[in-house]
DNA sequence: ACAAAATTAGAACAATTGTTCTAATTTTGT
DNA sequence: ACAAAATTAGAACAATTGTTCTAATTTTGT
């Protein structure tokens, strides 16, 4: 792991657990026993750094959604493994989830790139749920615009449960997954069959 | 109106328009045309103000809701009123809501009062849920477990949408209630008779 | 082996920020 | 009317922060 891999660990793990808000690049450096000096050798600017991680995050999303695509799955499994691998998202990448309208009002770039993602997977759900109506295991009776806000609720949801159970008091890092896991299903259960 | 409440209008409409990472107690006194010395004479820590402005978001939602209980509405007509009076609210305390995950791990009372909230809200929701129920608009086979998460879900999909409203490119004011009304009304649809 | 390029530490800079201090001015109560 | 209290402006402080600069050291390619 060279330097630049070494920052982007120590920045993310230390995003994660103080928030964007009181980390400064000092202490960044000063976590992983370089100067500041150095620091910005590799990353002039702040906002590569987190940048750097949003893409990170972004490959490792692409990544999850392959592996789904893989293995052809039966609707309650897909629900599993979708429930489970964004769980893993959004527990790696914190902070992005909790800081993340003021990130892209700081860094279009990123909000820029985020609204993309939205408007792809917006229509991979929408096919994913007409693909599971016509095998039974979907609504088929749901209109179209309604679908939309379905669709919709899930991206709040799934975007943001973790601002709220960090709010609420997600102290007890144990029965996060598990409250994730039930948020997710209470959404999906009036839609399945 | 005294300067005390100027400098929270001041503050607040600023911290909403600006965002609450780049606003500085300083701009708020000159947007006003204060002194800084004065501004901190009134609210000694930057905390102060904000706490202040929660304080009125407390007290603006609970006349809200006892609104709703002086009025015995049908549901979709107390749907309606929630929908509104909430999207005020949002819109007025903007960000605090996005920031809202921020702004108690910095001022933790905010965060405890919060919690307090939502506890009473819960009740509150599953109460009139079965109070609707009896009346026959509101499904009654949804097991009680199901019922928390569906309050829940409704508690992240409105203390949340403007998150995601915003993110997703929220500049124009003119189809954000609408855009909310939908997606409230989406979630509620299958509970519904 | 050695010159060029890359990396590093640490000092230094410049701007910002929340807050305090001081002295003047205004308001309030009697 | 006048003393005490409240309010205000502006200078000043102290700490912080992102970033740059310089000189030394290390690595790399040939």
């Amino acid at each position: 792991m060279n330097t630049k891999e070494k920052i982007i660990t120590a920045a993310l793990s230390l995003y994660n657990r103080e928030g964007i808000r009181t980390v400064t690049t000092r202490q960044i450096a000063q976590e992983m026993g370089i100067s500041a000096g150095n620091l910005h050798y590799h990353f002039k600017h702040t906002e590569d750094i987190i940048y750097t991680i949003f893409g990170q995050l972004q490959r490792d999303y692409d990544e999850m959604v392959l592996l789904f695509d893989k293995k052809d799955l039966v609707l309650r499994e897909l629900l599993r493994e979708f429930t489970d691998g964004s769980y893993r998202l959004i527990n790696k990448y914190k902070f992005i989830f909790v800081n993340f309208v003021e990130i892209c009002a700081w860094i279009p770039a990123i909000g820029e790139s985020y609204r993309d993602l939205v408007m792809r997977r917006e229509e991979q759900f929408i096919s994913l749920f007409r693909h599971y109506a016509q095998l039974g295991m979907f609504r088929q009776d749901i209109p179209i615009a309604m679908l939309k806000g379905f669709v919709r609720q899930i991206f709040i949801i799934s975007d943001f449960w973790y601002s709220s159970f960090a709010v609420l008091g997600g102290q007890c890092q144990s029965d996060a997954l598990e409250d994730y896991r039930q948020t997710i299903e209470v959404t999906f259960y009036p839609y399945l069959t």
